[in-house]
DNA sequence: ACGTTAGAGACACCCAGTGCCACCCGGCAA
DNA sequence: TTGCCGGGTGGCACTGGGTGTCTCTAACGT
């Protein structure tokens, strides 16, 4: 099972090459499973899906934040504490950017792969909903809690995108930005064409 | 052409029927084609997927939402225009109700459909972006624009489900509720506790 | 009556994903 | 050494979504 493991980290880094040289769709199972040196049968028993291979370990990200969640302290509102479990979460080292770039791009660019995040999402809102649940008494079902989660995360996801097409700005900026405009209200609609 | 539209009506309805009563993976190709009398071949002609059979004409809808927020007054708030739009486009007459309820009922809690919904909301995301852009005088692609566009599509698919979960809501008031929510920063968070 | 053309079916094909079985190899008891 | 066992692997066949292509037919104008 050592052994298992290196043979996923390894077919994950030759599958997200291949995607990232010739798109997702364009790349087989037969040429991850070329390039990696394996069956297309032990692919498929690495990862359920094409799409799996770019999420990585995204399971443990979720169970991560939700117990970054489950630690905030109730005097911090609540958005504050959302904000700060999205941005310690994403709190990668600078070694790892590069290959996280990669990742991101294939999914907020791919088609087929913004299709399957919203799978991956799901996971996330209902953690974040049960959050918000817990904090204002309310059902994890109800408006509020679900409208959190799912506006908390539409503002990572945007934070996300600039990030990666400006390139010249910190992910942890980027998040404050987005979630200050969502705590606030949108001031920045405002101050209407000060270009 | 005139049959073909109507082909297209009849057999998106054997569609949403088989997907109700067996579920979405359940039902193949086949299984629509042979409830709507024509061939595999030609169902996918009529819907380039077996997803598309759900969505209807929602490309006209997007258009309709385009058109609206193009249409709108510049001494409104970008939120209050854009939430009027949403409420509009979503006015069904009270007959098709129930179809909507079945539509979205898939839609929302179908996974393969989930992860489909993604590509639609782009274009929705891309419209509403493209508004608020137009409004600040910034550029569509900036976190704002994006911010706005994501959240507030985040804002209508919460109201969406509240509004089917519950059954005696309207859908313009969910939107409405939902859209406050946002435009205010949350209040509802601030008043912890109230249960 | 004649070609023309769009819609439909038939068929072959590609690829994602699954179930099943056979194999190989390291460990372990007799 | 022999035999058994269990997990990782490959091979293979099969289902099902989706596509390209050919053919047929039926409506159309002239």
């Amino acid at each position: 099972m050592d052994v298992r493991a290196d043979t996923r980290a390894r077919v994950e880094q030759a599958a997200l090459d291949l995607f990232t040289l010739n798109g997702f769709e364009q790349v087989t199972a037969d040429d991850i499973a070329e390039a990696a040196g394996i069956s297309r049968r032990t692919f498929f028993r690495c990862f359920a899906t094409k799409a799996d291979a770019v999420w990585g370990e995204f399971s443990a990200h979720v169970d991560r934040l939700e117990r970054l969640l489950a630690a905030t302290r109730d005097d911090q509102p609540v958005l504050a504490s959302i904000c700060a479990a999205y941005v310690e979460v994403n709190d990668y080292a600078a070694a790892d950017l590069p290959i996280l770039r990669q990742r991101m791009a294939l999914i907020l660019g791919e088609p087929a792969l913004q299709a399957h995040s919203q799978v991956r999402y799901a996971d996330v809102d209902r953690v974040v909903a049960g959050h918000v649940a817990r904090r204002t008494g309310q059902s994890p079902v109800a408006l509020l809690p679900r409208l959190v989660a799912t506006s908390t995360r539409a503002a990572a996801t945007t934070a996300f995108e600039v990030w990666l097409a400006d390139g010249t700005t910190t992910l942890a900026a980027d998040l404050h930005a987005a979630f200050d405009q969502l705590a606030l209200g949108f001031p920045g609609l405002r101050t209407l064409s000060s270009r």
